[in-house]
DNA sequence: TATTGTTATACTCTATAACTATA
DNA sequence: TATAGTTATAGAGTATAACAATA
C-alpha cells in the first residue's frame, strides 16, 4: 500500500501550478497592452480564425460556458471590437463578428502571443513540445469523461 | 512571419483548458467524499508530510498565498481537524498541526488521491509520466520567472 | 521600521438557475 | 415543450491593501 503523497508530486497539484503561473503571466500581459481578458482573448482567436459563430458555437469551441462568453463578448462589443449579425436561419440567434478594429487588433496579437509561447517553450525540442501537447489532450479527455473518481 | 495561431493548439489554452478539467473532478471528488475544498487538502497533505509548520511556510509549500492559506486553515479549524500551537521562538507566530481526527482523515483521503492519480495517468508509460512532470515543472518555472512577455 | 498574522475588499472564473423570445 | 440567448446570483480562486501585534 503506497501511504506516500508528497503535494509537489501530485499531478493534480502540479497541473494546477504550472497551469495558475502561466495563466497570470499571459493575463498580466494580455491586460497590459491591450487591455484584454484571457476569455475576450479566446472570442477574438477563434473568430479570426473561424469567422463569424454563434454563442453557443464559442462556448464549445472556447471550453467557457455561456455566462462567461457573454461576458466577454459584451466587453468586445462595448469596444466596437466585435458585432452582432442576426441569424436568418434561426430568430432566437445571431453570429458574432469581428469588426475591422477587431481584426486590426487581431493581428496586432498574434505575432506577441505567439513569441510569448516560443519563450515558455524555449529549450524543448519539438519532440518536447509534441508530447506535452498530447499529454496534456489525454489528461483533458479523462478527466472530461466524467466518473474516473467518484 | 507566422501569423496563424489556433486557439486548441495554442498552449497556454491547452494547459489551461486540462488543467481546469482536471482540477474540476477532484475538487468535486473531496467535496462529496470528504467536504474538503482543494486548497485545504493541499494543506492537510503538506502537514501531513512535514508535520506542523507557520501560515507562512503552508503559503511557500502550497503556492498559495496568505488570504488562500488562512480561509482554508479557519474551515480546518473549525472542523477540528487542525489545531494553533504557540511559537516560542516568535511571538508573532504560531504553527499549525493536523489533530488526530486530522491524521485519520489524512489517512483515508491518501489512498483514494493515489488512485485518482493513477486513473488519470493511466495508459501512460513511466517514463510518458516523468516526463510530463519535467515539462510542467519547467513552464511553471519560466512563467514564475515573471518578465518573460511584457 | 519590518514582519506575521489577520481582516477587508474586489475582480475573475466557474456554476446554477431563472427568465425571454423564438422554434 | 424545447432551445438560444440573456440576466442574476453565488462560491471559489486570486490579488491588493490595511491593520494589530510583535520583532
Amino acid at each position: 500500500m503506497g501511504t506516500e503523497l508528497r503535494l509537489q508530486d501530485y499531478l493534480p497539484h502540479r497541473l494546477s501550478v504550472a497551469s495558475n503561473a502561466v495563466s497570470r503571466l499571459i493575463a498580466r500581459s494580455y491586460e497590459l497592452r491591450f487591455g484584454l481578458k484571457i476569455a475576450q482573448w479566446r472570442l477574438i482567436a477563434v473568430l479570426a480564425d473561424e469567422g463569424p459563430l454563434t454563442p453557443q458555437a464559442l462556448c464549445a469551441r472556447t471550453i467557457m460556458d455561456k455566462v462567461r462568453v457573454m461576458r466577454a463578448a459584451q466587453g468586445l462589443l462595448d469596444r466596437g471590437l466585435l458585432s452582432r449579425q442576426p441569424n436568418p436561419e434561426d430568430g432566437r440567434s445571431h453570429r458574432l463578428a469581428l469588426t475591422r478594429s477587431g481584426t486590426r487588433l487581431h493581428r496586432d496579437i498574434v505575432p506577441w502571443a505567439l513569441a510569448c509561447e516560443a519563450r515558455l517553450l524555449q529549450g524543448l525540442t519539438r519532440a518536447d513540445i509534441l508530447r506535452l501537447d498530447t499529454l496534456l489532450r489525454r489528461l483533458q479527455k479523462r478527466a472530461a469523461g466524467a466518473d474516473i473518481v467518484k
